[in-house]
DNA sequence: CCTTATAAGTCGTTAACCGATATATAATTT
DNA sequence: AAATTATATATCGGTTAACGACTTATAAGG
């Protein structure tokens, strides 16, 4: 097992990211969008968060690039779109574990019930 | 009203930190130690990452020191303790709130139901 | 033509974390 | 008695993700 949990935490913009990723195939703009209306509106991911994110989770191998397939009838520079691995799937997993069990860590210190 | 979230998000040993105070006075070596157990046995903080952030909360006023009353009949150094502020207590509300929409963000778009 | 929205990128700085190391003290073990 | 272990606080240097500011590029709309 190469355990994926090597790169848990994750800080919050990149569980953002590959948390959008985890919908389908989408290029950087996209998710920054998406990002923002998945935190409902709090996480707005300046632009050098998002390409040095994306470009790390390249290296490491937790999302691929995939080409634009169309050619480009939108505005702005050519698409570049990703799209999650197993691994990145896998660790987005992970970290959504992790943080229940920081709720749930919460809720028995301080005392609160279920859902509340 | 002075925005406590400001600070947020929190990185988790931070959060671990004032979770383990939410609890009553504690001592920088006992935090360690409960930190450990309210994370079963998966964060265990270097101390440079517990003193360093201590310091870091009273400098915030998230936290205040209380010297040792008793006189030390334990070993090692004199202990500090330390206690939640009212606006630790709050931060740690708000970042406990954060950490829910996290999860609940994560169920919608893994599809996930609700305690699964 | 100018502005706005879309789209990707680079650079310098900051802040938190972390491993390593140091110091101090009491209890336990050999 | 000496060595080891557990308790307890503290500092230093390195790493890295995030962030603000800035740059480049392109299409659409007023």
């Amino acid at each position: 097992m190469s355990n994926s949990s090597e790169f848990l935490p994750l800080r919050e913009p990149t569980f953002f990211i590959l948390l959008s990723l985890a919908d389908g195939d989408k290029h950087g703009y996209a998710i920054l969008k998406d990002v923002e209306r998945l935190s409902q509106g709090r996480v707005q991911l300046s632009t050098s968060t998002l390409y040095e994110a994306l470009a790390r989770l390249l290296d490491q191998g937790l999302v691929t690039g995939a080409t634009s397939p169309t050619a480009a009838n939108h505005p702005g520079r050519p698409r570049k779109f990703y799209q999650l691995t197993h691994s990145g799937q896998q660790l987005l997993e992970a970290e959504f574990a992790r943080l229940q069990g920081l709720v749930q860590a919460a809720q028995r210190r301080l005392g609160l019930s279920g859902s509340g």
